[in-house]
DNA sequence: ACTAACTTACTGTCTGGTCAGTTACTTGCT
DNA sequence: AGCAAGTAACTGACCAGACAGTAAGTTAGT
């Protein structure tokens, strides 16, 4: 997107913080935190080192806020859509794991690389990460295998380890994506892992004995 | 392993080189590779950093030698344990996950979150490890499903994508352990989410219909 | 003319890599 | 056996480059 403006540049208050986190959300997921230049941020976001500073405090500070800023809109969605819902489980699996399917496609598939490979050098935002997001994810989805089970749609399994095998092969498709993906002939089709994973899944659920 | 020895330090050139290559995988494994200083992996191996270049000529092809040095053992564990086995495929199948927990629990199931962290940073590695670890593996795994289904003991599946499937949980407990269970309460039994895993995916494979 | 958004040139620190010097061990000579 | 003289493993102080963070100066907009 270059610059429509003949001059050197432009007063933007107001669009500078995302257009900063959707810079710095990409430099960090492809180099990681320690690797990642500041002015590399600066530059992709079109400005300069010192602008960047008007807006953030530092890198920590730029980092934590790009791990919050996106993580929050996928959270609430994912949330909303197993609230109001109730069919049959599996139903109820399926759309959350295509739900989860288009998150891996967006922006936010970026973050459990992220997370992942800085959990040991950011404790805080480890903790949060896995308070906010994993035990909240994983408690709904076992809520769900529960409520199949009770109601004799699903095999009794073992929750605690089952919802790891429920959410394993879409979270492991968002790492591929932005990790390996680059380097692979043909790019992942997400969306056909997720009916695949699906069909094995449900069918490994199944209640019904001949 | 405290210095038995008195004297500041020993001759010691046949030990060294290994016990660098585990100060390094320990360092880089929690903190990845830009933010590992060459002292703390001198440290942790005790010697000095200018030691440390006797043995190496530099941090990238520390880095590399690890990720090989660590790799090739495991590499050739479970190829071997695929190639001489004519049983069931399921039992094959339930074999090769165990083996690949044992696997997970060892020190190699450090390197997955390494490679993946650091991809975007070495393409040469990236590329190797994709070639003769990833679809090395994958390509086993394929053969193993095509198997099943040409003996009639598993439906017919989408196998490319059913790989992902079924190396998924395994893969996530590798990077699990070697992330935010630091701090969560208990650690994971991957050998108990071995077993949970292949009791799902085998019902969800077999092909008795009633 | 004024101000706030932005830039640019600068500083201090941190660390990968080097190298002159030190010390453990070996060898050969008596 | 004892003891230089030699050598290779090892150390630690140092240097150069890179980069996070700063602040004085410049420019767009009102």
């Amino acid at each position: 997107m270059p610059t429509p403006h003949p001059s050197r540049w432009r007063r933007r208050k107001a669009a500078r913080p995302d257009e900063i986190l959707a810079a710095a959300l990409a430099s960090f997921a492809e180099r990681g935190f320690a690797a990642t230049r500041l002015e590399d941020v600066a530059g992709r976001a079109g400005i300069s080192k010192g602008t960047l500073y008007l807006y953030f405090k530092g890198k920590e500070e730029l980092f934590e806020a790009v791990v919050r800023a996106t993580l929050l809109p996928s959270i609430e969605r994912v949330e909303a859509l197993a609230a109001t819902f109730e069919g049959p489980s599996a139903q109820l699996l399926e759309r959350l794991l295509l739900a989860f399917a288009g998150v891996v496609d967006s922006r936010t598939g970026a973050l459990p690389k992220l997370v992942i490979a800085e959990a040991g050098n950011f404790p805080d935002l480890a903790r949060f990460y896995l308070n906010e997001v994993i035990r909240r994810g994983l408690r709904l989805i076992g809520a769900i295998l529960r409520r199949g089970i009770a109601r004799g749609e699903f095999r009794a399994v073992d929750v605690d380890h089952a919802v790891f095998c429920v959410v394993a092969p879409m979270l492991l498709g968002a790492l591929w994506k932005n990790s390996l993906e680059a380097y692979d002939d043909a790019p992942m089709d997400t969306q056909a892992l997720a009916r695949v994973h699906l069909d094995l899944l449900l069918r490994g659920l199944e209640a019904h004995r001949p």
